[in-house]
Parts: C-alpha cells; sequence; structure tokens
RNA sequence: GGCCCCAUCGUCUAGCGGUUAGGACACUGGCCUCUCACGCCGGUAACUGGGGUUCAAGUCCCCAUGGGGUCACCA
C-alpha cells in the first residue's frame, strides 16, 4: 500500500504543494463547520458516514516488536462504550498536561459512546483544597470537556470524592487481607523513618517485611500494606507502550491504607475503578511504575483489570518538566489569557498524537479521528511558536460575529460600552483584525483605535509620518473622502485610484501617513477598511486632528 | 544505584523491510501589496552509535550511549 502511494505521488503533477494541501484542509475544516452544525452530533455515527472517514487508519497495535504473548489484547479500535475517568487531585492548578489526559480520555469516551467519569482524588489532606476542587471544575467547563459522572452532576457509582468513600475502601482492605493479599503493619513512621535515615547516602530504603508474618492483632494504629509477591511478574499490554513486564522482586509491599484509614494513591485508584466500572484507564505515563501494584490490587481482589494506555509527559522547550518558568501552564491562564478553548485542544491533541499530516482538527473531527494507536510514544516539548499557530488558525476559522461575541469579555471597560452601542460597528471592527490576531485579548487590543476618541499613538509612527512633509497629502485626500458616498471600502478605493491616477501620487507615499493619522500605529489593517469602520465624521476628524499635528511637528 | 519507559529535521510528527525519508511550526528567499498580517510559490534542515538478521534495515534483534519516569503513611 505505501507503495502505492508513493508511486501516486511520484506521477502527480507538481502544481500541488502539500502547503496547498494542508491551507486547502483547515479552510474546509472551518468550511464545514460552519455549514453543519449537526457536525456536533455526529460522534455515534460509523465511520463510513463521516466525512473523511474512509481514510481512518486502521486500529490496532502499531509496534510489532510487542504484539503476542499478552494476557490482555488490544480491544479493536471499533469497541463502543468504555468507561473512562480523569482523576485529578486538587492541590493546585489544572495542568496543561492533565487537560491532555482529560482530553484523550473525553475524546474516546465520546468517540465510543461511552462514558466520562471525572473523581477528584483528594486523599492527601494536606494539600488538597476546596479552591483546587473548583479550579479543576472551572477549566474543565471553559474548555468543554464536560463529565457525565462525578461531582455536580452525580451518578449510580458515587460519591466521586475519594475522602467521602472510606467505607467502600475499608470493604476491600478486609477483603484483600482476607485472601492473603495484604497485611496489617504496626510499624510507626517513626520507626520507619529513623532506619531510613541510618542508611548509607545512595542507598534506597525498602520495607523490611517486619510485620509480613506476624499473627497477632494488637490494639494499635497500624497501616495495611500489599503483600507482593516475591517471585514472577506482572504485565501488560499498554495501549500506547505495547508490552510493559515488571518483575515482581522489584515490588515493595507498599502501603494501601494510612493508619487513619484513608488509602494511599494506589489503593484508591484500583478500588475506585473497580467500583466505578472503569474499562480504559489512560494517565501519565509517570504512573507506569504504579501499574503493576494496581494490577497486583486487581488480582488479589479477583477482578479484572481494565485496558491501560500511558502517555508521554509534556516538556518544557529545553526538555525539561514544563514548569511555569518556561510557559503558562494551568488551563486558568490560557483562558484568562484569550485562548480559545478548540485551539487549546487542537494543540494539546496534537501533542503526542497524530492523524496523517492533519494539523487543524476541530473539535468534531477530534472526536471522530482520535485513536489510541495513533498516539505517539515520545515525551513532546511544548513549543508556543506553533501553538500560536494553532490559535491564529482557529481564530481566523470563526466567522466575525461569533469571534466578536468570545471577545467581548477581554475588552476594556469603555471599549466595552462603545461595542455594545453600536454591536454592527463592532462586529466589523474585528472582522478587521481577524487575520491578525491570535488570541481574544489581542483582538480586544487591536481595535481598540476604533473606539477611542483619540487613538493611542506610537510615538516613533508619528514623528516619522505626521511632518508637514505629509500635510499636503492629507490636506488632499481629506478632499478626496470627504465626498464619497457609500463611505464604505470599494467607492473609498475607486475615488482614491482615481485621484491617484490624476496626480500621479504614489499609494505607498499616501498611505503611512493616513494610516498612522487614523490608526495612531504604521501597522493596521487596510486604509480603506479602517476609514469605512471609523466612518465618514470620524475619518475626516482623524485627519483633520493629524494635519495640526503634522504642521505643529 | 534498582526497576521501567523512550530515541527521525531546532520543535510536533509521518514512516509498519525496497521512499528522491513526507507534512506542519519555526527560520529563510520570493510573489501579492497602502503597512502589518492572511494567502501563494520556493529553500535550509533529521533517521544517536556499534554489531547482527536479510538480496535489501529509519523500519526486526542485541549491545552501547543519551534522555525521561519512579523508588513516601504524595498523587
Amino acid at each position: 500500500m505505501p507503495i502505492v502511494q508513493r508511486w501516486i505521488r511520484r506521477l502527480s503533477p507538481k502544481g500541488t504543494s502539500s502547503t496547498k494541501r494542508t491551507r486547502a484542509l483547515v479552510r474546509a475544516t472551518f468550511a464545514l463547520r460552519r455549514a453543519s452544525r449537526s457536525a456536533w452530533f455526529m460522534r455515534g455515527r460509523p465511520r463510513s458516514m463521516v466525512p473523511g472517514g474512509s481514510r481512518v487508519k486502521r486500529g490496532g497495535p502499531r509496534r510489532r516488536r510487542h504484539v503476542g504473548g499478552g494476557v490482555l489484547s488490544l480491544a479493536p479500535m471499533t469497541n463502543k462504550g468504555d468507561r473512562v475517568r480523569f482523576a485529578p487531585s486538587p492541590t493546585g492548578y489544572l495542568h496543561i498536561g492533565g487537560v491532555r489526559t482529560a482530553l484523550y480520555n473525553w475524546l474516546w469516551a465520546r468517540k465510543t459512546s461511552g462514558v466520562f467519569v471525572l473523581r477528584i482524588e483528594d486523599t492527601d489532606r494536606e494539600r488538597s483544597t476546596d479552591a483546587s476542587v473548583k479550579v479543576i471544575f472551572d477549566s474543565l467547563k471553559w474548555l468543554g470537556l464536560t463529565w457525565d459522572e462525578g461531582p455536580e452532576v452525580g451518578g449510580p457509582n458515587g460519591p466521586y470524592f475519594q475522602t467521602e468513600r472510606t467505607a467502600v475502601y475499608a470493604e476491600f482492605v478486609d477483603k484483600l487481607i482476607a485472601r492473603g493479599h495484604a497485611y496489617r503493619c504496626y510499624c510507626t513512621k517513626e520507626e520507619l523513618d529513623a532506619k531510613r535515615a541510618a542508611l548509607p547516602p545512595g542507598s534506597f530504603f525498602r520495607y523490611p517485611g517486619t510485620c509480613r508474618h506476624r499473627t497477632d492483632h494488637p490494639d494499635r494504629p497500624h497501616v495495611v500494606r500489599l503483600k507482593a509477591p516475591a517471585s514472577g511478574h506482572t504485565g501488560w499490554l499498554d495501549l500506547v507502550k505495547g508490552r510493559i513486564d515488571v518483575p515482581n522482586e522489584s515490588q515493595q509491599d507498599v502501603v494501601l491504607v494510612r493508619a487513619d484509614g484513608i488509602p494511599l494513591y494506589n489503593f484508591g485508584a484500583a478500588v475506585d475503578d473497580i467500583t466505578m466500572g472503569i474499562t480504559l484507564v489512560a494517565r501519565g505515563d509517570d504512573h507506569v511504575v504504579n501499574t503493576p501494584v494496581q494490577l497486583l490490587i486487581y488480582e488479589g481482589l479477583g477482578y479484572t483489570p481494565p485496558k491501560l494506555a500511558h502517555l508521554p509527559m509534556i516538556n518544557g522547550p529545553d526538555g525539561k518538566k514544563l514548569s511555569k518558568r518556561h510557559a503558562a501552564v494551568s488551563a486558568g491562564e490560557y483562558r484568562d489569557m484569550g485562548y480559545l478553548p478548540d485551539a487549546v485542544l487542537n494543540y494539546l491533541a496534537r501533542l503526542g498524537w497524530s492523524h496523517g499530516d492533519q494539523e487543524i482538527f476541530s473539535r468534531s473531527e477530534l472526536i471522530e479521528k482520535f485513536d489510541w494507536a495513533s498516539v505517539g510514544r515520545t515525551p513532546a516539548q511544548y513549543d508556543a511558536k506553533k501553538f500560536a499557530f494553532v490559535l491564529g488558525a482557529h481564530l481566523r476559522g470563526l466567522d466575525d460575529a461569533a469571534l466578536a461575541a468570545d471577545a467581548r469579555p477581554f475588552l476594556s471597560a469603555e471599549l466595552r460600552d462603545a461595542a455594545d452601542a453600536d454591536g454592527s460597528r463592532y462586529v466589523a471592527a474585528v472582522g478587521t483584525v481577524k487575520t491578525r490576531a491570535t488570541t481574544l485579548a489581542e483582538v480586544g487590543d487591536m481595535i481598540d483605535f476604533y473606539f477611542r476618541d483619540t487613538p493611542s499613538e506610537d510615538e516613533k509612527a508619528v514623528a516619522k509620518f505626521l511632518v508637514p512633509a505629509s500635510a499636503p497629502h492629507l490636506q488632499a485626500l481629506r478632499q478626496v473622502v470627504e465626498g464619497v458616498t457609500p463611505f464604505t471600502r470599494q467607492p473609498l478605493e475607486a475615488a482614491i485610484d482615481a485621484w491617484l491616477a490624476e496626480t500621479g501620487l504614489q499609494m505607498k507615499n499616501v498611505a503611512q501617513p493616513a494610516r498612522v493619522a487614523m490608526t495612531g500605529r504604521s501597522q493596521s489593517p487596510g486604509l480603506f477598511e479602517v476609514m469605512e469602520v471609523l466612518g465618514r465624521e470620524r475619518t475626516l476628524a482623524r485627519l483633520d486632528a493629524a494635519l495640526t499635528r503634522c504642521g505643529a511637528t
């Protein structure tokens, strides 16, 4: 098949460049979205009914080296109805890596008509806060990553805060102990810390198994530990990484439940995934070390583990862990900067996942095309420039009215009043800066000059162009423009063209002074559209004001 | 250090044993043009190294190197 494709490429005329194809694809994406709101509802349909569906890659494992020998088998990619979950801990902002994890889960749930559950892993009492919980909800809602079961919406498997599920954990920990896969440990944290401290530097502590074989049950505070098997191995066929096997000797008797009865991550996650009927777990690949422990818990409890997918990390531009130092890392920051949610999702989706040569995806296309087989295994680096490109592409794909509505919250109070007072002029203004902005906040900044009584001025531009030599041109331009009716783009252009032809003047000599006169800047949308949006009165007033400046300079 | 994962342009990636190693962002030359964008045409740029397997290896295997993850009564 690849050979055939290569031949087609070879034989096809050089005329259509790939860039051209991509641009066409970008345009088609948005045209489709505009034309058909129903695209939102296509998610449940068979691929054959979906545009481009026949080009969807075949599912299945992509690396031969890992195929075969697994207990778990890769489910066919068309499998319906996975129950997936996103399980953040409310200890701060919602990290962009977490957003991507949530996104992949959400996409998969939507694609397979499955269920996306949100669970709050708040068992770290020290660090969990209600404020962080709210941040998670707000961020997810802003991105449109709505959950089917979880806090606020409820569901049959609640509660969805782990701290409210202690009864469930108590039941399951008893069961695990009864089945001989866990035991009570009476060693205190202080004792263990002392042993840890006594270790020579550079070596690593391992629980010595002190309580592993004791048969008494003193009435003392205790934790519960996993009785990890001493031999054999534990493994699974990861949906993105392929076969992973870990020798059991490398496992420790990790603590499952604290002395206060609150579970630790591994136990809480496993029990909740069991009781919530989760069939596919996708999470960051920093969790692959935890997976064998959870598998052992599943096994010890007698349950079949879910399908597992571990996503590579997102690194900063320097290849190190992405931090505030590199870029905005929380979803909230992106919202505040005026990033379009769909564009954020698009960029994040493409960071670690691909679909042929396509770069720009609408939300519904993401749902339609996402698959685990196309998730990459390599860590990705955050690239602000590419992000900006994706942002711009989505912005340009919006129609003027929609963009104007989205941008409204980012206007200054003064601007917002002006915009509300004349909605159609506001929308027209937005239309003139659409190809120039990448964020909603930028849209606000860029249309500022239309609405202020006197535009804020770029000093250098003024000094360069509003000079005595410009005065005659501006004076003449004023006369030309004054009587044009209607005061719109084409008539204005025609009138000015005629004037230029008559006088032999060059547009480029007239344009910059006029631009600075009307916008205060040396860079702006096209002059004629600026004049149209400004309207006759303001245009003339600004030319007059500039004339004075020219003389005064 | 133990265990685990990863390795194609600067970056995101395509590649499923036979390719002039493709695309995108960025960078860059040009076109369009009243500026800046948008758009259009072009260019620079990659298979970490070494062994195997094979008629043939970016693709399969092994080793090395380099990166990353993790070793808590955090998640």
